[in-house]
RNA sequence: GUGCCCAUAGUUUAGUGGUAAAACUCUUCCCUGUGGCGGAAAAAAUACGGGUUCGAUUCCCGUUGGGCACCCCA
């Protein structure tokens, strides 16, 4: 009889065993494939429109973020890990990409880099969260950044595009680009206020959400789906009404471009984003539920112009552009409506050894087969050959290698095939090329 | 930060105020040079802390974690 040490499962920090942080996932091997597979698909797709990666470092100043995502934020307010060096710096860590890139372009003299300077970076984001659907504490997000010294619709377009076709690719149906502009600094402050005060009179007939809402965030009234605030909805200051003239020739010129490229876009003149440092064109994509399927109730990605912001870090004035995708969102996506990138395993062939002598040739065999480029899975510390044979049934290898005590003797190995259980003996000179006509 | 729901082996699920059942998985064996099927064995859990109780996995409270929603966002 033995006695087993009672297993203590842990309760947080405060126990024997540890779990994961709230909201911070590993992302185990299933997942981490597919993962990898749409960060390969990103990568292809921006490279092809010129983005280079770049990569910062998960922790800036925390005056950055201040100075950029914006002060009254909630994302700045309340949702960022912050933490203090042995040295008196508050830092914090990163709860978006755009302020470090930016940080980044003005630090590395990047305007004297020829433009439109183009970037992208694949990573974890922390943000200080109630985890619900789509939201976690740590995620991923792809993001791309685009630099330019012209204040040029056609980069929101191609910003817009190359996100759009990340998406697409991913065979994701029912996109839709949801699309804004929100003005500029001269113009946006009187749509807001327009706003103001087409509500101020009419506070009884708005729901409560929206009665609290009025003097914070009047934009979010627009976005409410309670039935009593509707008809005041229609009625609203629209924000095209509001907006300059440049601002509008901008946006025009977007959604023309937009139009060419027959994207699927809707005006959204209620879409406003929470960062402070958005101009002009703001945009969100989602996706519609098919017949019968539950809504989604998240945005797959977001982005927009922000002409203000390198400017504001104490660079020169340049224009941009950029957006990021929410990893876990798309995965997320790409489960529910089970179209995960079907994974095709590559064909492998599976090494058996018996005896000590075929067991010390092993290892060598092995690289043998690597230059030539044939991929072999294995299962060294098992002994026997019924172990090992089973071993490769659920590695689902069409071929093994068996190696044993008299084929390691003769140079010789016999090639199995695990199908049919047809079995081959051929000298290791030759296999290489025997395995490669066998798996053909 | 607020509200609602949840917590039993690695996974999916039973069940009970008297410390718990099964399936799948994993390991070993039947089978020490031939896998899949089959048979056998072994291993494996009541998240944590407190309370009520003779006795708690079960009831109550707290914590932690998970799910969902608000807020906001990718």
């Amino acid at each position: 009889m033995q006695t087993k040490p009672k297993n203590k499962k842990p309760a947080g920090e405060a126990s024997t065993t540890f779990q994961s942080v709230k909201g911070m996932h590993d992302v185990l091997p299933a997942e981490s494939c597919v993962q990898e597979k749409i960060y390969r698909l990103a990568r292809e797709i921006l490279e092809f429109y010129n983005f280079n990666s770049i990569a910062t470092p998960l922790v800036e100043y925390l005056g950055l973020y201040n100075r950029t995502t914006g002060e009254a934020t909630d994302i700045v307010e309340k949702q960022m890990f912050t933490l203090k060096t042995k040295g008196g710096e508050t830092l914090a860590l990163r709860p978006e990409f755009t302020p470090g890139i930016g940080r980044a372009y003005i630090q590395h003299g990047m305007s004297h880099y020829p433009h439109p300077v183009k970037l992208f970076t694949i990573g974890p984001l922390f943000r200080y969260e109630q985890p619900q659907a789509g939201r976690f504490r740590q995620f991923n997000q792809i993001d791309a950044e685009i630099f330019s010294t012209e204040n040029d619709a056609i980069y929101d377009a191609q910003g817009i595009l190359a996100c759009y076709r990340i998406l697409d690719e991913l065979k994701i149906k029912n996109l839709i680009i949801n699309i804004n502009t929100i003005g500029c600094i001269t113009c946006r402050p009187n749509y807001r206020k327009a706003l103001v005060s087409y509500y101020k009179n009419k506070e009884k007939q708005l729901c409560t959400d929206c009665k609290r809402r009025l003097p914070v965030n009047p934009l979010r009234l627009l976005d409410c789906k309670e039935p009593i605030c509707q008809p005041l909805k229609e009625q609203a200051p629209n924000t095209l009404d509001y907006v300059c003239a440049t601002c509008k020739k901008h946006f025009k010129e977007v959604l023309e471009y937009l139009d060419n490229l027959a994207l699927p876009y809707a005006l959204n003149p209620y879409l406003v984003r929470g960062l402070d440092y958005y101009s002009k064109t703001v945009f969100e994509i989602n996706t519609q539920p098919a017949e019968g399927e539950e809504k989604i109730d998240f945005a797959l990605g977001g982005g927009g112009r922000y002409d203000y912001l390198i400017e504001e870090l104490g660079g020169r004035p340049t224009s941009a552009f950029g957006w990021a995708l929410g990893v876990e969102r798309i995965i997320d996506v790409l489960h529910t409506r089970n179209i995960l990138p079907s994974s095709r395993p590559k064909e492998k062939v599976f090494l058996i050894h018996i005896g000590d002598l075929a067991k010390r040739k092993s290892l060598c065999l092995i690289e043998t087969l690597r230059h030539a480029h044939i991929n072999v899975i294995e299962s060294l510390g098992k002994e026997s050959l019924a172990a090992q044979l089973r071993a490769a049934d659920k590695a689902d290898a069409p071929l093994a290698l068996i190696f044993g005590q008299k084929e390691a003797y003769e140079e010789s190995i016999i090639i199995r095939d695990m199908k049919t259980g047809a079995q081959e003996m051929v000298p290791l000179t030759k296999l290489p090329e025997m395995i490669k006509r066998k798996l053909n």
